[in-house]
RNA sequence: GCUCUCGUAGCUCAAAUGGAUAGAGCAACAGACUUCUAAUCUGUAGGUUAUAGGUUCGAGUCCUAUCGAGAGCGCCA
């Protein structure tokens, strides 16, 4: 990456290597206030013979940008450095272009994973959240990005709709897609308490996956009432996806799939189901006793239908980590089954729940629709001000949706909390909006001055805005390295937060000085792009007013 | 029963993968608006990082035990 942290950090970590040291340098943000930055891995060699020529080379370098005053040395071995503010903002400029990586990969994120027959519910904020940030972020940095929603339009749940219309002889060509979310936990009650119902649903299920010519007519309809939901409510929350395949897709790869796997002593016999013939425990379920699929079988089939349709360096699978023991298992198989060596990674998250610290539930204990809570959150947005335009009112909506969402680790758990999340103040969606408007509107209405960046007058509010633009490229790549988000949440607020003070701090419609005035500039247009290129990694849109 | 995750300020969460004095936000209290939109900013207070040991120059982070919370454990996805 060409900005100037990670160009800074790729010279140090060449002199580490240099001196066989397996780790990489610790640039900071120094908590001292006296400092700006720090370096505190250097202390552990203190003892070392090379310890004084490394620490020599390292501040040569560090001495050698002219981004900092000379670096002083602590005796035991903490480095503390200065910013030489004057020449750091000459070269900073964040554009998207600084932060491409050389080695790009091509990644495949699946995500979202709605079920046909259910509606879009409070489950699937995180994975959609994460998912969208995640795919932006790696698109942000270069990478070749593919989304695919991994539809659940297949298995039992499908089954035990059909055999709920069956039994109520519904009209499927009258059906809406209203009815068929009714339907669902109706249809997967039935499957609980009745055995009747049980055995047709499996005998359905069974069907389908024999491609019985009937049952595909009427899982099709079905399907297609559903998609149509969705994609509605994907509009309204800004989501898309380049693939929309299901598990059905994949179908058609599975007999032979399994055969090829039981001919080459992969998989065995276990009263009557397949199970993988590695020695693991718990033991690996391929397919059930009555021959019909599961959860991994179509998720194996999948990666087969990826390395030859689509093509991939690494698959991202974001599902909450309640299955964790599903992808240890996935990706165990993957292995065993010499199906590819290539990187499959489950980035797990934590579960929502709501102010209570409980699952969240309607009023009447059903599920929560991710429709109901944007109308919610919109009619907070609506009280804090009436007079929005009606798309403000939908961006600011997601944006509170997202912010929040991602603001917090992904592997915790946390509680959804809409009043504290559409507050105008705190670590909000709102806030960060208010910031970069507040940006905008200074760049629209003070003339913009040539670029005078010469001789000029910094006060230590800049300073400390400055500092931290610098930094952009260290918390972008903590989110793609970990592919965590909420370093890159927490530094919007914390780059807004800045330029509050900094806005508050001295009127820029009243500086006569156009030298001063030309560094106010460049500041607010380096905030402007810094915080419109982060928002863009969120999945976050910029309002234009607010 | 077995396995995994977690326990940080009143509340919600951070903490660079072992570094210096554990940081933010909310709530509380005290201030700043004839405004480039105060949807903001400034300040105060708040901690034995569940507990007890251990590892080392150095521990919220690693190890052991205890207490507490949550999740998962073949024919659901």
């Amino acid at each position: 990456m060409n900005n100037l942290f990670n160009k800074l950090i790729n010279l140090l970590n060449n002199e580490f290597k240099k001196f066989d040291l397996d780790e990489a340098i610790k640039l900071n943000l120094s908590k001292m206030p006296e400092f700006d930055m720090q370096i505190n891995n250097l202390v552990k060699y203190n003892k070392s013979d090379f310890f004084s020529s490394l620490q020599k080379n390292i501040i040569e370098i560090i001495d050698s940008t002219n981004y900092f005053l000379p670096v002083e040395k602590n005796e035991i071995g903490f480095l503390n450095l200065v910013f030489n503010h004057d020449n750091l903002i000459k070269d900073i400029t964040n554009k998207k272009s600084d932060f491409e990586i050389n080695n790009r990969e091509k990644i495949i994120f699946d995500y979202g994973g709605p079920n046909i027959g259910k509606p879009l519910h409070v489950g699937h904020m995180r994975t959609l959240n994460i998912g969208r940030s995640l795919y932006n972020i790696h698109s942000f940095i270069g990478n070749n990005v593919v989304s695919d929603i991994h539809l659940g339009d297949w298995g039992m749940p499908i089954a035990q709709i059909i055999t709920y219309l069956e039994n109520q002889s519904v009209d499927i060509n009258a059906l809406d897609s209203d009815q068929l979310e009714i339907i669902y936990p109706k249809a997967s009650e039935q499957y609980k308490i009745s055995e009747n119902f049980k055995i047709r649903a499996q005998e359905i299920n069974k069907l389908l996956n024999d491609n019985d010519a009937e049952l595909l007519k009427i899982w099709e309809s079905i399907k297609n009432i559903s998609k149509k939901s969705l994609e509605e409510n994907f509009s309204l929350l800004n989501h898309s996806f380049d693939y929309w395949l299901g598990e059905s897709d994949v179908n058609e790869l599975i007999p032979e799939m399994i055969e090829s796997l039981y001919k080459n002593k992969k998989i065995i016999d276990d009263s009557g189901a397949l199970i993988s013939a590695e020695d693991t425990d718990p033991k690996i379920l391929i397919t059930k006793s009555d021959g019909s699929y599961l959860y991994i079988t179509t998720d194996l089939a999948t990666i087969l239908y990826r390395q030859n349709n689509i093509g991939y360096d690494k698959t991202l699978y974001i599902v909450d980590n309640r299955q964790s023991l599903h992808f240890q298992q996935l990706f165990d198989s993957i292995k065993f089954f010499e199906f590819n060596n290539l990187h499959h990674e489950h980035i797990s998250y934590g579960t929502l729940n709501d102010s209570d610290g409980n699952p969240f539930k309607t009023r009447d204990g059903g599920t929560k629709p991710l429709s109901e809570l944007f109308e919610e959150t919109q009619n907070y947005i609506k009280n804090i001000n009436s007079d929005l335009e009606k798309s403000t009112i939908k961006q600011l909506t997601n944006s509170v949706l997202t912010f929040s969402d991602l603001i917090t680790n992904r592997k915790t758990d946390y509680k959804f909390d809409l009043e504290k999340f559409t507050n105008v103040n705190g670590k909000t969606g709102i806030y960060v909006q208010y910031a970069q408007v507040r940006a905008k509107k200074l760049q629209q209405s003070i003339p913009q001055q040539k670029n005078e960046i010469e001789n000029l007058v910094l006060s230590d509010i800049d300073k400390q805005l400055l500092s931290q633009l610098f930094m952009f490229g260290y918390f972008l790549e903590q989110s793609f390295l970990l592919n965590e988000p909420h370093h890159l949440a927490n530094y919007l607020y914390d780059i807004s937060n800045s330029f509050n003070q900094f806005y508050e701090h001295e009127k820029l419609s009243e500086i006569e000085n156009s030298i001063h005035l030309s560094s106010k500039l460049y500041l607010v247009n380096l905030f402007l792009t810094t915080s419109q290129n982060v928002m863009f990694c969120l999945g976050i849109k910029p309002v234009e007013k607010m």
